[in-house]
DNA sequence: TTGGTTGCAAACACTTTGCAGCTGA
DNA sequence: TCAGCTGCAAAGTGTTTGCAACCAA
C-alpha cells in the first residue's frame, strides 16, 4: 500500500474514506459483501469521474460473475453514503463523480477526450458569475464544460 | 405573424433563417416532405434547447404519423445545415440547441426543472476564467450548468 | 422516372425491476 | 436465522439501422 505523504500536486483526496466503509455499510444494517468489494476496490483508482458502464467492465476484469445490476444498486447505495455522486457526461451516459466531498467541475477536450478538473479558484469565479446574474446556485460537481483544451485548440 | 421590431431583451434570433430551408434542401439535391415541414414548424417556436423526445411527441401532436426515426433523421440533415447542433442534457438525454448561432449557455434548475440562459457577459466571464485556468477554450453552446435558481433556493 | 425519404420492425446500448435463492451478520 | 444481497431474465428507455414501398422533383 502506497504511502500518502507523496507530494501530489492535485491529490489532497482522502482515499482513506473508503476504508470505513465497510463499517458504515454495518452500522446502517446494511452488508460488506465481495461484490461490493470489488466495486469499492475499482472506485479507488478512479478519483474524479467514471462511466457506469467504465465501472462495470473494470469490475468484470476483477471478478467475472459481476453483473450490472449489482453494480447500479451498489452505486445507488453508495450515493447514499455520499461516497459517490451522479450526473451525466458529455456522452449523455450516466457518469459517476468519485468522494464529491471536493465539489469541483470538470472540463472536457472534443478533440483529445481528456478531462481536466476546474480549479477551485476558476470554480468559485464561475458560481460567482452565476450568482450574480439570475440569482443561481451552482451545483459544481455536476458541471462539465466541453470545448478545446489548450494542446488542442492551438 | 409577429413584428420583429418588437423590443425583446434576449432575441435577436434571425427567425427566417427556416423560411430558406426548402430551397437550401433542394438545391442540395435533398427533398421538401410533409414530415420534415412538420418539423421545421416545431423547431420555428423553440429557439433554445429541446430533447429529441419532445420534439417527436410536438411532431406527433400535429401530425399523428410522426415517427421517431424519420425526426432523427431529419435532425441530421439540419444539423448538416447548421440550423440545430446537439448535445447531451442534465438527464442525459440527446439534446438539440436550435438555432445555435447565439451561442449561449444554458442554466438548468434542478428543482424546478426550467431552464435559463447564461447572460453573454456572464458566457464571457465564464470564458475567460477557464481560459485563463487550463487555457481551455470552451464551447459555451454545449454548456448546461445545473443548480438551483433564485425562486427553488430561497 | 428515380433516388431521396418514409414507416415499420428489429436491433442496440444502457438502466431498472421482479423474484427466487443465497449469504453475511 | 433472516433481512439484505445477488444473479438472472425480462422490461423499459431512447436512439439507430435495414429494407421495401413511396413520392418529390
Amino acid at each position: 500500500m502506497p504511502q500518502v505523504d507523496e507530494h501530489l500536486i492535485d491529490d489532497d483526496i482522502d482515499t482513506s474514506a473508503w476504508d470505513g466503509v465497510p463499517i458504515r455499510l454495518r452500522a446502517a444494517g446494511l452488508r460488506w459483501t465481495p461484490q461490493r468489494r470489488t466495486l469499492v476496490d475499482v472506485l479507488r483508482e478512479h478519483q474524479g469521474h467514471v462511466t457506469a458502464t467504465e465501472l462495470i467492465s473494470r469490475c468484470r476484469e476483477r471478478d467475472q460473475t459481476t453483473t450490472p445490476s449489482t453494480v447500479y444498486r451498489t452505486l445507488d447505495v453508495l450515493e447514499e453514503f455520499g461516497l459517490v455522486a451522479h450526473g451525466h457526461g458529455h456522452d449523455g451516459r450516466e457518469e459517476y463523480h468519485v468522494l464529491p466531498g471536493e465539489t469541483h467541475g470538470h472540463l472536457y477536450c472534443e478533440a483529445c477526450g481528456r478531462q481536466w478538473e476546474i480549479r477551485p479558484e476558476t470554480g468559485a469565479a464561475i458560481v460567482d458569475a452565476l450568482a450574480a446574474d439570475l440569482g443561481f446556485e451552482v451545483d459544481l460537481s455536476h458541471v462539465t464544460i466541453s470545448g478545446h483544451c489548450q494542446g488542442c485548440h492551438d
